[in-house]
DNA sequence: GAGTGGTCTAGACCACTGT
DNA sequence: CAGTGGTCTAGACCACTCC
């Protein structure tokens, strides 16, 4: 026995896929639904909600259930960080010209509503294991969120740690309104003598909670990646650990993985 | 204005993130958080629903509402690539000894029902492109079906696509009765003399589709990863091209970058 | 103001699970 | 068989969007 509402989801689904609903069109409203498929409305809405959750449409307040157009997927690599590395040793006026953000998104800092908020806090399990230290050890966090007012952007959110007995060094370091700094956080380690031997990306995939959903913009049942950058030094020290929450339709990542030959 | 379905979600949100309903542990039934939050079953079950929506909480049918367990994640390198590149030229008997499955896993052949299906299929754009070859060209499609008979092992739906015309030299590796095969598809890629030089992953995330939530049994709410492996030769040449479909709350990646030194 | 989706009520009956 | 979640009805009223 199959759900009145598959029944309607399946239907549905089928006329997407074939191009009878195309992208940006707007399907048939509840009440005309209820009447085609002679149900009541709740059965109709239950076959609506499920479609937004698999991602294929919008639902729209006030205006109306629209198929979902396939999101431009902007692509991170792992070169943006050998890309930032060259930048430190240039004169501060070559690094201040653009960031990895614009970068990234090739919108310029005036498109970027751009934010960074300092305090410390005492490494949790999670982070005390990752960084070696003590439970409980000082870490100066760093929250950044990145907006966008053009639509169509990627945005972020970015909470960075590092070791706040090591970066104390520089005070600057511990203002954030120094941020956005030029030439990044390679540069930053850069200024207490800290040079980067290699970054390790962790990615896994998770529904968004409401607090992710509202600062992306998420569509409902869009997941999101939560990227973890562990950057170690020469030294073989974990210096900086950085948790970026990213929109699920709209990123990419593209890891190449050269062989040895025979 | 909140909606009394997002009231009752936070209130069980909370208590969820506090401890006070641990994972595993029962939540109240339909019936119950009903009569204490004065509303009625629909908007119980709202709030139930979006609950599970954010893999916070599994519905079973039939026995109740529950904490979800976080999922252990098995971590996925690429250091695999070049662990099979390096047992391609090992004898036979060593190659067979295990996969790269049982390897990824810890579970041997036993364990896990193994499925191959072969056919072949005209490229569409997507895979044209991605080949660099015309639309329509003829592939050899092979779809793999690896499930598990015992618990909390992943489970992977993977289709892989070779060039026919340059697989067809070799008549073994049509014909789906020879999978298993020893040593993967770089040892089969060597029997017809081709050596990979590298190869890139494509990561995205997105919401499962009915099919996909099935084969891999996965809980409601959670995404899955879309990995595109692209194998390229010592040519240059786009020789296979693998869709691996992982469940999203059992999977991690890790790439590790090396910067180069100063 | 008209059209649309969002929330909610107060029930009924069915399907699955475990004893 | 009892307990639980799954589906469905037939309404009512509210909130948002756009003209």
């Amino acid at each position: 026995m199959v759900a009145k509402y598959e029944r309607i989801a399946q239907e549905l689904r089928s006329k997407i896929d074939n191009g009878e609903l195309p992208p940006g069109s707007q399907l048939p409203v509840e009440q005309e639904l209820r009447v085609t498929y002679r149900v009541s409305l709740p059965v109709v809405r239950q076959a609506l909600d499920l479609l937004a959750a698999e991602g294929l449409v919008d639902r729209k307040h006030g205006r109306g259930t629209y198929v979902r157009h396939p999101r431009q997927r902007v692509r991170r690599t792992p070169e943006r960080y050998q890309w930032e590395k060259d930048r430190v040793r240039l004169p501060e006026q070559q690094r201040q010209r653009t960031g990895a953000t614009e970068r990234d998104t090739g919108l310029t800092m005036a498109d970027l509503d751009f934010k960074a908020e300092f305090d410390t806090v005492a490494a949790n399990d999670d982070l005390a294991t990752a960084f070696s230290l003590p439970i409980g050890a000082k870490l100066l966090r760093r929250i950044y969120r990145t907006q966008s007012h053009v639509e169509h952007s990627p945005l972020s959110l970015i909470t960075s740690y590092l070791v706040y007995d090591i970066v104390a060094e520089n005070s600057a370091l511990l203002d954030a309104r120094n941020e956005p700094w030029p030439g990044g956080t390679q540069h930053q380690l850069y200024t207490i003598g800290i040079e980067l031997d290699r970054i390790v990306d962790r990615i896994i995939t998770r529904p968004p909670t409401i607090e992710e959903t509202e600062a992306l913009d998420l569509s409902s049942g869009v997941p999101i990646f939560d990227l973890r950058k562990i950057s170690i030094d020469t030294d073989g020290r974990v210096v900086e650990i950085s948790d970026a929450i990213l929109p699920g339709d709209r990123t990419e990542f593209v890891y190449t993985t050269k062989l040895t030959r025979w």
